[in-house]
DNA sequence: GTCTATATTGTGATAGAC
DNA sequence: GTCTATCACAATATAGAC
């Protein structure tokens, strides 16, 4: 059986041709990107597998067959909305963790930034977890892409710089050893953990919506103390 | 449009009917079970909405037609693979966390338990996670299935007993000031997290999968130590 | 660029023989 | 209980008019 997938009509070049005598409905030049907002919730909501191209279409008010003018196939859809759900944090904290800014301040930029970014978008690390878990290859390739570095490389950078800030923290006594790894993982668990696990920890909690806000904003007050004494000697 | 669908063939009843004198394969007393083995491994790995029935026949070994007389839908399948996966380690969690034995107790009993458990059920965090950002409210049905409790109810147990012992830890100026729930929820973060977020994890520290159980291995030395010094004043 | 059909699978579900 | 068809429909994808 013929798979009919020659690399057929690409992405639209031009269509910025506006030429002003049509006034059916204003031809919407922005319509690529709608379809890429409503893709962007539906896919968060449902999950790739779980999304149809016909919701998608509703949502962006446009028929479905838009949908493949623009992006072909829903394959290509969804990891167009992956990538950019994807660019949304990580490049931002591994920027935050590599830099030289003492690790105190780490500690305290990575909590900010991710929490502030997942009040607003509560769903992405549901979404992202509920993908790679599907698809655990993607992981590399998103790495890789999002830093223009293999895995390993991105690893040993940010790890080396952690390294050497623990070491020498450790050897002036104002703080107890600890492998850069494990300081990592701690940080973004404290941070994203509740995120993911929203709908059970409501329910474990008996928190409904604006409860568990309120409990994101005691975190955000209460989280770098906390880790900031675990990493006392 | 008339959706056939009354209430129809329930799960048969009884199949215990061995009569010795059929040699064509061993009837399978165990074909259930076997059914639920394959399921949960294939809605394990890719979700429910990921799944197919095809896929789960195979693995168990029989034709897809034996999955629908034994469970009637694919929902009702997957119901039955999600209940048997959420029960595997909340209700153990929450007995600790409820019970009367000291508060360093619980931290050292809740790591060992998670981690032990999760090394061999490495999928469960990103499942479990998965299939609730995807249908958040069955969040609440499955806290009241698994405790018998209403969460509402199930919240204030839990963390009336934890809010006590703080309390008391907090006047004898042995540990800092923390809410129960932010207890809670960090030293679940902690546990769980890595696990859920595992694809990423690996590929972000350059870890291949005995690097990771080797990660796991020393979390399980370090983690106590973390948060028994993030608590104390 | 956008729409209305329509083609073409894929996939859950049932009937009925053994 | 288990299998071999087969049904019915949902969902992606394409053709072609406007």
């Amino acid at each position: 059986m013929i798979k009919s997938n020659g690399q057929a009509r690409k992405r639209p070049a031009a269509r910025v041709t506006v030429r002003p005598g049509r006034p059916k409905r204003p031809p919407a030049a922005d319509t690529e990107q709608r379809i890429l907002e409503a893709a962007h919730g539906v896919f968060m909501q449902r999950g790739t597998a779980g999304a149809r191209m016909q919701e998608i279409a509703a949502a962006a008010g446009v028929n479905s067959a838009l949908l493949h003018y623009y992006f072909r196939s829903k394959a290509r859809l969804s990891e167009a909305v992956f990538r950019r759900a994807a660019s949304q944090l990580l490049p931002a904290v591994i920027r935050i963790l590599a830099s030289d800014i003492d690790l105190t301040a780490k500690v305290h930029a990575v909590i900010d930034l991710e929490l502030t970014h997942l009040s607003q978008a509560p769903y992405l690390p549901g979404y992202l977890i509920s993908e790679l878990t599907h698809d655990p290859d993607r992981a590399r390739h998103l790495v890789t892409e999002l830093t223009g570095l293999v895995p390993e490389e991105v690893g040993r950078r940010v790890l080396g710089s952690l390294r050497a800030q623990i070491d020498a923290a450790v050897r002036a006594r104002r703080m107890s050893p600890l492998e850069p790894e494990q300081f990592v993982v701690n940080l973004l668990s404290l941070c994203i953990f509740p995120f993911a696990a929203r709908p059970m920890l409501m329910a474990l909690l008996g928190a409904d919506q604006p409860g568990f806000e309120r409990f994101i904003e005691h975190r955000r007050a209460d989280l770098p103390s906390f880790i900031l004494r675990a990493m006392r000697p």
